[in-house]
DNA sequence: GATGAATGAGAATTCATTCAT
DNA sequence: CATGAATGAATTCTCATTCAT
């Protein structure tokens, strides 16, 4: 199937290209025509893959919660200890600020995008259910330590909450003040503190 | 005699006209139009009050930092012991989520539009500015803290960023799935994990 | 009648100051509240003169002809010779183009706005009667000039018509190139051409 | 395969359409919309050709003066005698009143936007060149023609100037008051009175 | 009379989307 | 399939005019 391929592989480099443009200078000022010329097809060729300019941000979220996952799957990789897993995770989360700058422009966008949606709406469902899952991951996590004895932590639900708000709130400021910090220094305070929290 | 009309007052009214419109359908889809209705005046009007959208968002934001720097300021009042001051703290911030949950959409734009503009814009430091000016303010407490022996810190200013980041990621994450959360629960989940953290 | 005097000194007011303010910035790109500011009154005192935009040109331009009357009846004042009549008109002429460089800008909105009047529109009426009195004017001594065995001339309607012609011409000219021309120069080359072309 | 389009064509389109639509109503009277309807497309379509209104009118001045110019070669075509060629091209200026009529009006409009544009902008440069080669092609034929001996003239340049001034002042004249001329008539008295001027 | 706050009709311009080629 | 010319709904912002004081 080499047609599928390569619609795929368009496909993406769509995507490549909407994160570029909606990161720089955001979903709404970004035209579908700078879209089309950053990935170098013509502005109707979109259309031939999504459907929407709100589809292809809807899309376009979809592809970095994948590759965001990916991300953190690579990075966690054959790592067993509970606590371990959490100063990997907390230092591949800070890593990625700088490396992944773009995306969290565009989860900027998609913030006030889904939280006007209405509740049913896939980018709200998507936004939710990513959280919800990594959520969960992170329990078990925060689960095994607890049984391992690592860690004293009454709710782990609500610790492995607290980390995900940790990060996102960290890469809200960082990205506004990107001078105010050092990713280094951050990584370590923050997993010194997330740790100490856990017990 | 000119018309004497209290300018202040009706500046005051199209900021919270503009706030409910804008958090309801977010900043882009919101007409200038429906902003006048919802405070009652013509289209023109606005424009006797603000340049344009853009700086009436602007301004919405700054009224908004000062309304909430007044709250946290009421909550805070005559509390002297640093952990107490922190306690609070968290309960207002998380009281805040269901009271104030316009604001919290509004920042979503602002966050967005903020990232894009030019680094002196004046939407963008006023954001730093607000966040540098809560954490200096959040540090003195931790300081505070560790001098009266209440907390163990090696570095109060990134515990006091810390703080705040959990804040806002907890907001982030609650607006967009509110169901998923008991806010009595979360503030004290967030109070023992903090408290912990800080030693 | 003090108030009637007080009336009409402000009306002149009004219509100095938007002859300035037409002139710089064009009819059209001028606002009433700019008009108002410079003849520092409030922009709705200008509605108790005129009863708008559209007539307010119209009022100046009555106002310009008449002033342009008095200025050339004062140049001429006293003068019997036809070819010294003519000669002085043509320096009159020259020499108001700086002198009264406003008028000149302020006669193309006119031109402009007359154009697409109504036949029977005052401003057009207007336009026309002044044009048709200048050249009867002129052509009285035009005629003078050929019975006195000055000049030469079968007719000297559409002599004087020419003479008019070429002024506003040179002004038109002058106005969108004003280093091109020397103005002493234009005067003395337009005294010769012009009474040679009258024999 | 993308619509293959004469964009030069359409170009011109709606140059004439604007052309019609800016001599009937006028520059700040025409609506965008009422110019896209007279070409027959669509409101926004105007603008894959012309960034703004104002550029429209540029280009459209552009077009006009090329107009002109391809008219005035083609009436003196193979004339050879510097007083035939006068004589032609007065013929031809006054025959173009009538039977280019809208061109007039328009040209009203952009006098009326020059003057008030930058010294630097490309209206007023444009207006002014056209003047300055105007002028310039007519001395050489006054050069011409003092060399030939056919006239007396000691500024050439200032002469060249005159006859044009004359040309525009008579076209704004007829603009305003059509009825009061003969065209024949006026031909006929303005060659005769340039003539005369030329010695 | 004078004022300037309020207004809303109006217009330029933008841009997602369509569709003929 | 791909394209980009064409479109017109949508929206910001302007400003002449009104009118309460």
């Amino acid at each position: 199937m080499p047609i599928v391929v390569d619609k795929e592989r368009k496909r993406s480099e769509i995507l490549e290209a909407a994160m570029l443009v909606f990161a720089r200078k955001g979903f709404h000022r970004s035209k579908m025509e700078e879209v089309a010329a950053a990935a170098k097809i013509g502005k109707g060729t979109i259309y031939e893959y999504f459907d929407s300019k709100h589809q292809l941000l809807q899309a376009l979220h979809g592809y970095m919660l994948s590759k965001l996952k990916d991300y953190y799957a690579a990075e966690l990789k054959d790592i067993e200890e509970p606590p371990e897993i959490i100063r990997r995770f907390l230092a591949a989360a800070v890593a990625s600020f700088r490396e992944w700058e773009p995306f969290f422009y565009v989860f900027c966008d998609v913030w006030a995008e889904a939280g006007r949606a209405e509740q049913q709406s896939l980018l709200r469902i998507q936004l939710r259910d990513a959280y919800r899952s990594s959520i969960d991951d992170l329990m078990l996590v925060v689960e095994a330590g607890v049984a391992g004895g690592f860690f004293h932590c009454e709710r782990p639900r609500l610790a492995a909450e607290h980390i995900l708000a940790c990060v996102d709130g960290l890469a809200l400021h960082w990205l506004y003040d990107q001078d105010a910090f050092d990713l280094d220094e951050m990584t370590e305070a923050l997993t010194r503190m997330v740790m100490r929290s856990l017990g």
